[in-house]
DNA sequence: GGGTACACGTGAGGC
DNA sequence: TGCCTCACGTGTACC
């Protein structure tokens, strides 16, 4: 009941309020050069103030009643609860959107791989296949390791400085290549600047590690050149 | 550079205006009391009354503000554009979820079924259904995403910049996300500090396409999410 | 100076 | 009664 008064409030002040205020506007300026006898800018310039301001309230009004329109669950009529309700609206869509795309990558990746594979060979049935499955067809880039050191910097930290060429998946590949190592990682940062990719990490070791470190990494990479797409590592 | 102003000024508001404004309630009142010399609700009364009004208006900037917030493709700080913009992206979302339900339904209805049908029963193959990713997920940490801007810089230059919890395999999944995006990446940066994860991205991009990129991403992030080990992209 | 956008205090009206 | 929401006119700050 509360929700119908204010909006039939709202309606009867958007229709009222719209360009019907110029004899109240007269009153309204005549009353304030009554109050204020200075008069430096008369009542010429209030009255359009006044006016301006209306119809800036006018069209702020309006957006928000636009943006109840757009809103299907309004609850309250509140100027407050509108935006709040749209706030929650958009975040629902959001949800919505990411759990539909979810089911459409789900669709898509389920019938590309193990399908045409296994049953393709069984049944002799020409699969779809679609051009996305070949697209997908592996053209593996090994990891180039241009420089890698690996220091010790005291306080059981030890610095890993890595630089490799940028090609496609590369990135993807260290990751998996350092998260194998089940190193303690303090920090990590890789950066990537006109094809160059720059690697470097601060992890927690002991001096006398460095050497076994720097091996495991070089066998890692390898090994990851070697076997392109390993098990990705939990 | 006035959206820039405009915003500054709409933080320090919102910052000062929460419970300091004591002081200058005091003299707020004291002026009204001096002009209207009958006091019937005396200085109390009407100091509630605009506190309280006061408390309201901050809350509704902060709606808006909040508002802003989810909204992705905001160019002006003001008001009514604020929610004109919420108004077009929430259409903009229904388009979006028009188009990929279609596409959904597209391929439920083409592709699976016959797919999922014919084969198990020609070879009595427990073919996947939606279990299997279910199944196949072995310890599967979503990425969780704490922030995430997208916004022009000029020069064609677009700078992403993601915070997230750091949990296993985030950064395999963030750049599986990124790759899979094609994005024209000028340079890339991933730093993880005690858990958390911060990448910042800058691509080439015009400035008209940071609302579908952030989508994008969004969406991306929570399929990779939704479908913990989609087919690496190339 | 005109124009715009805002926060402010105030009175009205509904629970 | 008091609380809450709102529109209004006004002063101010920024182009």
């Amino acid at each position: 009941m509360e929700t119908i008064i204010g909006d039939v409030n709202w309606e009867s002040i958007l229709q009222t309020d719209d360009y019907s205020w110029g004899g109240l506007e007269e009153t309204v300026s005549g009353y304030y050069d009554s109050s204020s006898p200075d008069g430096t800018q008369s009542s010429s310039t209030t009255s359009k103030n006044i006016v301006s301001e209306r119809n800036r309230r006018k069209k702020l009004n309006d957006r928000l009643f636009a943006l109840r329109a757009v809103v299907p669950n309004i609850t309250k009529m509140d100027k407050a609860s509108i935006i709040k309700d749209a706030i929650d609206y958009i975040q629902l869509l959001h949800d919505q959107e990411r759990m539909i795309q979810a089911e459409v990558m789900e669709l898509e990746s389920r019938k590309l791989e193990p399908v045409s594979f296994d049953f393709s060979q069984e049944t002799g049935f020409r699969f779809i296949s679609s051009e996305r499955s070949k697209k997908i067809k592996i053209e593996h880039h090994p990891i180039e390791v241009l420089e890698l050191s690996v220091s010790y910097v005291g306080e059981k930290t030890v610095l890993i400085s890595l630089k490799c060429n940028k090609k496609r998946d590369t990135i993807v590949k260290l990751c998996e290549v350092f998260e194998s190592l089940k190193l303690k990682i303090v920090t990590a940062n890789i950066s990537t600047f006109s094809e160059m990719l720059f690697n470097t990490l601060f992890i927690k070791a002991n001096e006398e590690e460095i050497d076994v470190l720097k091996i495991q990494i070089e066998t890692a990479i390898s090994a990851s050149n070697d076997y392109p797409h390993s098990p990705m590592s939990m």
